[in-house]
DNA sequence: CAGTTTATGTCAGCCTTGTTGACATTCCAA
DNA sequence: TTGGAATGTCAACAAGGCTGACATAAACTG
């Protein structure tokens, strides 16, 4: 199978889109795109001292103020360590609050500071330009069509967390 | 407009799907997805002492056999140094084999060996089988708009790139 | 055709951000 | 009340980005 040249053609339905080559060329779409994705966001980061990492947590803090440290470390999938290190510059740097649990003094509960939105919102502002003129360009089915891929491609526990964040959205 | 509700409707047309809330989710979409498309390689490539830097070189070495470095660092977008760290590993494990231009003593034009082939198959398997099983859900319209969509979220550099890629393919 | 400029690739060193391991604090249940 | 589980922090290391300095080959220029 590995240099098949159809590998869904048992079928006799019009299963063209599977080939190989189609296959390869969403892979390939993935990453450029992924590429175009980060950038703008990117370029700012690093004319301060952040990097992508820091736009991710400011990101879901935002996007879910009083999370937890536990709770951001499952949305973003990375070790505590290596979260932490983020946090604990952006909490230096005056972005974020960490508030320790009322209920459970173990939790921190994190929440972004006015300087902390605001940054977030220079960010959230370059990301959703592009992403708006890409989904202006390619029409509201195509976007269906973007989304429902995107989803079929996360595992199961991921699916459920972007289920989770999007329905808290609106 | 950084926390405007939609931000495109002004016109009269349907243009639910631009609101900042469906843009937002597009967002996250992306970066779960991109999670779940690297996932599998990533499982490989860690086992063995390598990670998605020495996919890329060798996906894109696969793809276009004979290729120079300077052309290879077009199409990765990252610095020469950067490149050359992994080659240098993958030429020394015998994966990728180097060989002097005969036109242009300059380059080096670079093809995987048979071991080189046989992990980029490994490693594009895994990483097929998801796409493949994401497209087969989806359905050939929303595979399209997923195209569609990514296509127009590269910068328009990257746009030619792989576009060029796209029809050597096939 | 000699000297300079340009193209290409390599080496060294730094930064971000991922990793594991060790540990302090807090909570809860036996 | 005490021992284990949960939560978060600190330290040290590895991968892979980056810039800067440099060697060599090719191309250009007077």
């Amino acid at each position: 199978m590995a240099d098949g040249r159809t590998s869904g053609s048992i079928s006799g339905e019009n299963l063209l889109f599977l080939t190989d080559e189609q296959l390869r060329q969403g892979i390939e779409a993935m990453f450029f795109a992924y590429r175009g994705f980060t950038a703008d966001p990117d370029r700012i980061l690093t004319d301060m001292a952040y990097g992508r990492a820091h736009h991710r947590a400011i990101h879901f803090i935002n996007r879910a103020p009083g999370t937890t440290v536990n709770n951001l470390l499952n949305i973003l999938g990375v070790t505590k360590q290596s979260l932490n290190r983020v946090l604990r510059t952006l909490i230096a740097d005056g972005l974020v609050e960490s508030r320790v649990g009322q209920t459970d003094k173990r939790e921190r509960h994190l929440f972004l500071t006015e300087d902390g939105r605001t940054l977030e919102g220079r960010l959230s502002d370059a990301q959703r330009a592009r992403m708006r003129a890409a989904f202006r360009d390619a029409g509201p089915d195509a976007v269906a069509g973007f989304r429902t891929v995107l989803e079929a491609m996360m595992d199961t526990e991921m699916q459920r967390t972007y289920t989770r964040l999007k329905e808290s959205g609106a």
